[in-house]
DNA sequence: GTATCATTTCGATAATTCACGAAGCATTGG
DNA sequence: CCAATGCTTCGTGAATTATCGAAATGATAC
């Protein structure tokens, strides 16, 4: 619904830069649909922030406006989505993009038009 | 066998320029398994050379340059296998690789270690 | 051997990308 | 309102990449 004109050159771009992709991992492995609040209470889990995710790539404390700008060629290649949430920036995998680029490559090609190659 | 350590970023900037893209596409499209010659003759079908990838990406029929490179950098990631033919250079899908990204996109993500994001 | 064909490598140039710090913009808190 | 926080955009320089034609290589044909 988001964004349904991916552009598969894009993605790949943006998958091809070591930090990104480190950056695009660690929003899969963080896209849990519920988290659980001190309180107890059950939200849905949001993902992290930019801070966060620059704290956990780059080891520092401090927001880093390359991975401001890396966070941002995911979410043009739309890999990801970014969301406001009060002061922070809300960071999250684009399962759409997921299952394009997972379909892309267990799609059978065969040979369909004009292949005088075989 | 051939290439059993596959660096993704690598694989994933080969794949992002559009003309890398298209060659793959090509080649994936192109990787039927046996062929029937003029002669009624079924043999191994080997993949289309160098220059009839040319051919099909630029649309002229000479070698171009730009296109040898592409290959290379194809090759370089392990996304394609290039092999000399008499002589031409016969260029064919690397399944291996294929199936590498196929995992990576297919696979689940859960959050394994150290998550406190969510 | 020489000539020819298929492809790669070599330079050169133009364009793009990465990274960093400084400055700018929203949003919240006082 | 003003200050602080969280993040993005801007500007710059260094490094990489895309593309082209020309020269070089490697294999076959004569």
């Amino acid at each position: 619904m988001s964004e349904t004109n991916f552009d598969l050159p894009l993605m790949f771009r943006a998958l091809g830069d070591p930090t990104r992709l480190r950056i695009f991992d660690f929003l899969r492995s963080c896209s849990c649909p519920v988290a659980v609040e001190e309180t107890g209470e059950v939200r849905r889990a949001l993902g992290p922030t930019v801070g966060e995710v620059c704290c956990r790539i780059t080891g520092a404390d401090k927001i880093n406006s390359t991975i401001s700008h890396h966070l941002k060629e995911l979410r043009l290649a739309g890999l990801i989505q970014i969301e406001r949430r009060g002061k922070n920036m809300i960071c999250r995998i684009n399962p759409d993009a997921i299952k394009v680029l997972e379909e892309f490559f267990s799609e059978r090609k065969p040979a369909d038009e004009a292949t005088e190659c075989c």
